[in-house]
DNA sequence: CAGCAATTGTTTAATCGGAAACTGTATATA
DNA sequence: TATATACAGTTTCCGATTAAACAATTGCTG
């Protein structure tokens, strides 16, 4: 059978277009981790950090030293939890919606920009079907 | 209108999709840069610096030390271009042609079984897609 | 309940990545 | 042809990521 070209192997397309997405992001001022960080905070405020990792797939020495920059900016705080004190509970401060709210709205003019150009019913059928990619191979 | 949660959101599903795949492949002992990099220059050996770059969306700076690394390990070599001394032609060496066929096989048989269970006719929707989308972003 | 194992998260040391400045070469313009 | 401008890569400096070791807390088992 045929050798594959490259562009035939999910994991360049994957890799291709996660790139070039979060360099256009990177551009719009919106880094993709942190927003998809403070996002997650304010869809479900007070994950532990092995759970905030899990859903960003980051590792937990790398969600640590995020944490500790935004921290610094005053974006999210740590609460230790009470009933297991090994667990950091996670919180969005005030600043850190205020900025998720500038930021949510640059990401999706981007977004829309993109999945117009690409086609809308398409770009819907991209994202469920890359949903259930994920839900796969986790 | 509504707010979009995270997983309704291109960028992030993207960016999970590319993280978990190329994990899965760095436990298999494949560096994703490295073989995209191996692979690209078997299928058009000879190019040059930016034209790599540009393939494997890596900045310039990044694909110089990246390269730097597969040189000492002796996978690939620079040829400066004699009709344009700014250029540095990029080759695979034979041992890195041994490499990327031993990573070769480890990608595909990684790939069919995550698109086997996944769905062979979906995975192949999904992989035209993502083509075609790649080409409306860049 | 004492001691050992598992868990949650952080720290450390080394590698890697990115933006900006820099080197060398080619091209355009006067 | 002299000077300026654009182009191709590399280097530098700093910030970010990773794997491995570590600390603290909890849970299990005899």
């Amino acid at each position: 059978m045929a050798e594959r070209s490259l562009n035939e192997h999910l994991s360049h397309l994957l890799a291709q277009a996660n790139r070039h997405l979060s360099r256009q992001l990177t551009a719009e001022g919106v880094s993709l981790d942190q927003w998809r960080l403070m996002k997650v905070l304010s869809e479900s405020g007070g994950l532990p950090m092995g759970k905030l990792a899990e859903e960003l797939a980051l590792n937990l020495p790398t969600l640590t030293k995020l944490v500790d920059r935004m921290v610094q900016d005053a974006l999210v705080y740590r609460v230790p939890d009470p009933a297991d004190r090994r667990k950091v509970r996670m919180f969005l401060s005030d600043k850190g919606a205020a900025m998720l709210a500038s930021q949510n709205k640059r990401v999706e003019e981007h977004e829309a920009k993109v999945e117009d150009s690409y086609g809308n019913e398409d770009a819907q059928r991209l994202k469920t079907m890359l949903e259930s990619f994920i839900k796969q191979i986790v």
